[in-house]
DNA sequence: CGGACTGTTGATCGGTATCAATGCTCGTGG
DNA sequence: CCACGAGCATTGATACCGATCAACAGTCCG
């Protein structure tokens, strides 16, 4: 029998890790993060990675594929909280918190490795790098989330459509996963409504006027930004210069 | 000449620190914070602790009184995106994301341990519990975050002031500034609509309403919870069980 | 006393929600 | 192959929440 963990793709060689945008480890710290992988999970669309209440034994990183947070107050009232995409760390409140008072929810099929959350306390200890690290992608989900509270307290709804689909084209772009004004968009009008705070009507409603107006396009689950100048005007978003960023 | 860090409240001795919701440290880690903390800073009320691009070398503690993170998109559109108590740390996405989008500014006089941003990688490897402390802030503020998006985005007016009252009274009762169903509130009604997302003569219509159905006072800066009950059904809050907290 | 800030109230407007109906695409099973 | 249903997108009619503009009252403070 071959061991299944040699079919992993192990942490030296990790495609997402690679990037030029992630600040790269020491060796030692890369080797720590092997260990520290404990498996990978791979599933289908619409799967569910966590539950709100629910305390899962792991934490993942993603490797492919898009999910989203989101929140419940009672059936039908859905927040989505924030996307997530590949070298983001997805249950990091309950890995430090010891809660979860989210659901986490695959867009897309989805590869993602798994850590156990167990683990994470010696993790700090053994590897001050990967800790810091931890950190750092807790303070930038944090800084996101300031973006889409000002986002959806502050704007309109076409504002609220402007920046966030820059917001998701700049960091899809970031990891490969939109060119050329093209953002692969797995998600529907829906989703973007429960993003946004808007119901599913108007948020199609809007969606057809910029359209009209020539400021994107969204067919065949691609949104293409037609007019990124006005876009950007319209939400007064601007874009973050993209600093190396860390992953576990 | 005394030696002016004679003259702070040393770390040992902490009155926030040894507050029963706080989990206490190991001697060792506390004589590190003790080296981390360089200061103390007292503002008046209003002052701007941190500011919106600017990059501070500082970040700190709060001691005494109440702050407030917040963004601006244009002159007049301000998003207050979360309060800050005693115990909190401030400055935290400066640290370890070497970038400042938002500003903090005080609500009260307050009282503030300084440290400098340059060491907390050194902290980082010289403790591997601050440094959990650290992601432990910073996963705890997402959290809230997460519960003010769903509450901008899905609530209305009158629910939303229920469910901000209600968590700032049990933020407040756990750090002692407030009891018996009072809270000592030093915000204006200005603030609480930036901070909902709605304006302020919006904001004084639903109190209006509010105080008129019995669910709350306020007056002279105090508002006193009177049902509960009602709040917490309008807005479908939920005390979180206090476990115990960290804190730098 | 006068000015600044905050709170309060009225009138009106506009953006979004709500309810409802229809069309469209796609996958599934008869 | 077509029928059917599920899910999603689209559009219309109407209601309402909250924004806007404006005026004024109360309090505090220099």
């Amino acid at each position: 029998m071959s061991n299944p963990k040699d079919t992993f793709i192990d942490c030296e060689n990790c495609p997402i890790r690679k990037r030029r945008i992630f600040r790269q480890f020491e060796k030692d710290d890369v080797t720590y993060v092997s260990k520290f992988k404990t498996g990978e999970l791979s599933v289908e669309a619409g799967a569910a990675i966590l539950i709100e209440d629910q305390k899962s034994p792991h934490l993942y990183t993603i490797l492919e594929g898009w999910a989203y947070r989101h929140k419940q107050i009672v059936e039908g009232k859905r927040q989505i909280l924030n996307f997530a995409l590949p070298g983001d760390l997805i249950g990091l409140q309950l890995s430090v918190l010891n809660e979860m008072e989210h659901s986490v929810t695959g867009l897309t099929g989805m590869k993602l490795c798994v850590f156990e959350r167990s683990e994470v306390w010696d993790m700090f200890k053994a590897s001050p790098a990967l800790g810091f690290s931890l950190a750092w992608q807790a303070a930038r989900e944090e800084q996101m989330l300031d973006g889409h509270l000002l986002n959806v307290g502050q704007r309109t709804a076409q504002a609220r459509v402007a920046y966030l689909v820059l917001h998701l084209y700049d960091r899809a772009d970031a990891i490969g996963y939109a060119c050329n004004n093209a953002l692969d968009a797995p998600f529907n009008q829906q989703h973007l409504a429960d993003a946004l705070g808007i119901t599913n009507v108007h948020a199609n409603r809007t969606l057809r006027k910029m359209i009209k107006n020539k400021l994107l396009t969204w067919q065949d689950k691609t949104i293409v930004i037609r007019d990124r100048e006005a876009l950007e005007e319209i939400s007064h978003y601007e874009r973050d210069e993209d600093g190396k960023r860390m992953i576990i």
